[in-house]
DNA sequence: TCTTGACTTAGAGTTAACTCTAAAAATTAT
DNA sequence: ATAATTTTTAGAGTTAACTCTAAGTCAAGA
């Protein structure tokens, strides 16, 4: 019915410290207590973990997120902020996603480069190799 | 011919404080300076700044890029290495790929959640959008 | 009941990556 | 030549997010 904080630690792979600074900073209004004092997380409690650490999983800090549950717990008069910190979080992450991809490709280069050379030498490597060399020329220009 | 510390700030978006750190790190072994002490940043020093924010921005640690650089400096005895390093960063940037994918999932998830009580109210919200549901049914599981 | 292991708190300590300060020296602009 | 700006150094300070400690309380098994 309940979980305890190890429990919770085993199934979302946080540390029971790192779930009580959470708890510290704020970010987990809903967890009960036992009469002697022990936390008992429910599985909606769980929910909110993992909307934590999606949102931490893209960038957002500890003291945003806090700012999100503030609002959630402050009712229906936030409904609009919440969807405009959700609508800025997802032009973050598509900007996230389109850098990562930039920075995909600046190591598949090095990846093509480094294997090349190793099989090869790195004597005329560009000139051995014409995509690496067309590869280099787009993404560093020249 | 050479930049200052200040244009290379300026190029980058970095501030001189960080270029100093970032050297004295061991991150920028290559920067000359000047007789009387400046730094001087060339071109190639600015190809090198290019590669550690791209390290950085798959979430390298400077300690790992000076790694990587130790090994560049150390020659040719190190070229496994440094294919390894960069093939080891491919695979953790295609997991962060697909978690932030994930992530984007449960946000279009929140912004259509948020949009629809909004434009309608909280009550049947997903009788009256099974798109919704399924959605939640999909990320939530249940 | 005894023991073992999990849990509690307040608060101190750690780590990475900056970020800033102060005083002196170098460079650039007038 | 003078003034304003930039750069230098060593070293101190900051911030976020943990991470750990100590001393005590609680719970489950033999």
């Amino acid at each position: 019915m309940g979980y305890s904080i190890g429990q919770v630690a085993k199934k979302t792979g946080l540390t029971a410290h790192t779930l009580r600074y959470y708890e510290k900073e704020g970010l987990l209004p809903f967890v009960k207590k036992s009469g002697s004092g022990l936390r008992v997380f429910s599985d909606s409690d769980l929910d909110w973990l993992v909307l934590i650490e999606c949102l931490k999983g893209t960038g957002m800090s500890l003291k945003d997120i806090k700012q999100y549950i503030d609002w959630y717990m402050e009712g229906d008069s936030t409904l609009n902020q919440r969807l405009e910190m959700f609508k800025r979080q997802k032009l973050k992450l598509e900007e996230q996603m389109s850098q990562l991809q930039k920075h995909m490709e600046k190591i598949n280069y090095k990846i093509a480069y480094y294997t090349e050379i190793i099989a090869h030498g790195s004597e005329g490597v560009f000139e051995r190799n014409p995509e690496l060399a067309a590869e280099r020329k787009r993404v560093y220009g020249k």
